[in-house]
DNA sequence: GCCGTTTTCGGCCCGACTGTTTTCAGTCG
């Protein structure tokens, strides 16, 4: 198996770690972070796009040096020099950084003055009074540092889900709402982004008295601590561990503060830099030239002092948006109000709690001209698929509720299992008396590569075969997805009049952003389904959105924007 | 280490909060 991006990304981020914490030029540093990002937000694993002959330096910060280091670790599996930074420092000590409040140089002279390499020698440091007697370093420090070592040990670090932080949302934006003199309030950072997963989320207020803001908000009853409490920004810590920051402005900032908030980080660097080559500089209180205030009241007026349309915040991650702005050519982004239906929901036929009345009258409240109905297939007993006995029953009962609903239609489906060897789950005479079939592996994630996207390429030879159900089956900090080419299964879907969704469940999201954005490029459409198993999960559809958008979908790339008619032309093969 | 409507060398985004500091370094957003 090829070397994983993420693999190749992690050994950049490492070699970023322990640069910084030799004292290297610090743009140095941030040359390997950058290709760390770049590595791992690709759609082809850059060891196919090696063997493809492709230039890596074509990639945005990838030069001709690192360019021979990315093949160095495809072709070798490992770095020199990481090996050589890792004989002259240890590279546990990249683990320190981890501490919230320790830093590269903190880390170094820790090692350098203490000898401390490991968590364990530092908490054994600050409990003996060593660190405090570090120059720079005091009791204040030392207690908060002792108090993250123990926390990074006991809290889990992992990134939550977009849709369970809007859950922490939602009661702190009531808090927040009902301090005195709020005008703006609004969740910006990756949560605005719609990043799959975000670290914390950030809140822009805007507030002729600033500190009254701040102050109620500190005293939220789910704040744990208050890691930080300044005039302008704040940082707290909800009882979960989860953290979230606070930035009040002038309402005259709230434009600028929003762009800058909301990111990413890669996106402000390079709005700024294009307003430094402008004579300008753009801060999060405004546009200035000179001493001069030239915008800032709202992101419309700071994009257009660079000469750029306003950038959906979905887009704002450096990659290629700003470029796009400047040329005109940014999408019309897909979104919720151009979905039309739902191609992939389940009922109490198998493991949904719902029958299919309920899921059909919900997906008709949500303003859907059609939904349809794919349960599982009789393979996957634990969800009690079906045979090909009950899938007819429940054609027939499709056929008698479409008798009675108006300006809407349950389409016949089901989620065939594709089997190991690329056959269906059903034989062909029961699959073609459905209106779709949306198709997908829930057995033997680990075949070999080759072996796995045969098997789905022989199952889209099928001429049954309509849509790839989660087709990475990753599970979002949980399961991997599995080793696919899917170029070739893009490639060979758009041959052959096929699709691939986007499972708009917030832990799938697969397809995700970049592999969206890889299907357009091939002209392939996307499906956006929220494999609902009761009829509140029909909500999902609004994860799914984001991550198309996140993929510069527009409505046309998504299948299931068209109506009835135009769908069932696309799906006939 | 990357990169070029000033540049192939010399820049590289800009500011808040904290602690330890007598003027700012370090970390983080
Ligand atoms: N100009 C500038 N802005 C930054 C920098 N770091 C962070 N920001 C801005 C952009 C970020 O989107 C925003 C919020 O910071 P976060 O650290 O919370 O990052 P973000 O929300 O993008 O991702 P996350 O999911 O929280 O890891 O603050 C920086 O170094 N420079
Ligand atoms: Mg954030
Ligand atoms: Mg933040
Ligand atoms: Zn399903």
């Amino acid at each position: 198996m090829p070397i994983p991006n993420h693999d190749v990304a992690a050994i950049f981020s490492k070699v970023a770690d322990l640069l910084e914490i030799k004292g290297e030029n610090p743009f140095r540093v941030r040359a390997y972070r950058e290709a760390a990002r770049t590595v791992s937000g690709l759609s082809q694993s850059v060891a196919d796009l090696l063997k493809e002959g492709r230039d890596l330096t074509e990639l945005p910060g990838i030069g001709k040096d690192l360019a021979g280091k990315i093949e160095e670790i495809v072709t070798t599996g490992r770095l020199t020099l990481l090996e050589d930074l890792t004989q002259q420092i240890p590279g546990e000590l990249t683990e320190l950084m981890k501490v919230a409040g320790l830093g590269a140089k903190r880390v170094a002279r820790m090692y350098q003055e203490l000898n401390i390499r490991s968590l364990d020698d530092l908490r054994q440091a600050a409990e003996q009074g060593r660190l405090a007697e570090l120059e720079g370093f005091g009791d204040k420090t030392q207690t908060k540092i002792l108090e993250e070592v123990k926390r990074l040990r006991r809290d889990q670090t992992h990134r939550t889900l977009l849709a369970i932080a809007a859950q922490y949302a939602q009661p702190l934006m009531d808090h927040l709402g009902k301090a005195k003199g709020v005008k703006d309030l609004i969740i910006a950072g990756s949560y605005r982004r719609r990043r799959e997963t975000v670290h914390d989320l950030d809140i822009l207020a805007t507030c002729k008295r600033g500190s009254t803001v701040m102050d109620h908000f500190v005293k939220y009853d789910e704040v744990k601590e208050v890691v930080s409490h300044g005039k302008t920004r704040s940082t707290v810590l909800l009882r979960s561990g989860f953290q979230v920051d606070l930035r009040v402005v002038p309402q005259v900032s709230y434009g600028a503060a929003l762009v800058y908030f909301t990111g990413s980080k890669p996106h402000n660097i390079a709005i700024r830099k294009r307003a430094v080559r402008k004579k300008l500089k753009i801060n999060e209180y405004g546009v200035f030239r000179g001493n001069g205030r030239i915008a800032g009241r709202t992101e419309e007026e700071v994009y257009d002092t660079l000469g750029l349309p306003w950038i959906p915040p979905d887009l704002r991650e450096n990659r290629g948006e700003v470029e796009a702005a400047e040329q005109g050519t940014l999408p019309t982004l897909v979104e919720l109000g151009d979905i039309q239906g739902d191609l992939h929901v389940h009922t109490n036929y198998t493991d949904g709690r719902h029958t299919i009345e309920q899921m059909a009258r919900a997906a008709q409240k949500r303003g859907y001209k059609y939904l349809a109905i794919a349960d599982h297939s009789q393979r996957i007993t634990v969800a009690h698929g079906l045979m090909p006995k009950a899938l007819r029953e429940q054609i027939e009962q499709i056929d008698r509720l479409n008798d009675r609903l108006k300006g809407f239609v349950v389409l016949k489906a089901i989620e065939v299992d594709i089997l190991a060897d690329g056959r269906l789950d059903l034989p062909d005479e029961v699959l073609k008396e459905l209106d779709l079939r949306v198709c997908s592996i829930h057995s033997k994630f680990n075949l070999s590569r080759t072996e796995q996207t045969e098997r789905v390429l022989r199952a889209m030879d099928n001429p049954y075969f309509n849509i790839l159900a989660h087709p990475t089956g990753r599970l979002i900090g949980e399961r991997d997805a599995y080793d696919l080419d899917m170029e070739r299964i893009m490639e060979h879907a758009a041959a052959n009049g096929c699709y691939l969704e986007l499972n708009a469940h917030p832990e799938r999201l697969d397809l995700d952003d970049n592999h969206c954005r890889m299907a357009k490029n091939k002209g392939l459409k996307v499906v956006v389904s929220t494999d609902a198993h009761r009829m509140d999960d029909l909500a999902y559809m609004v994860y799914g959105v984001g991550q198309a958008r996140r993929g510069w979908l527009e409505a046309d790339d998504v299948l299931n924007s068209r109506n009835l008619k135009d769908l069932r032309t696309l799906l006939r093969r």
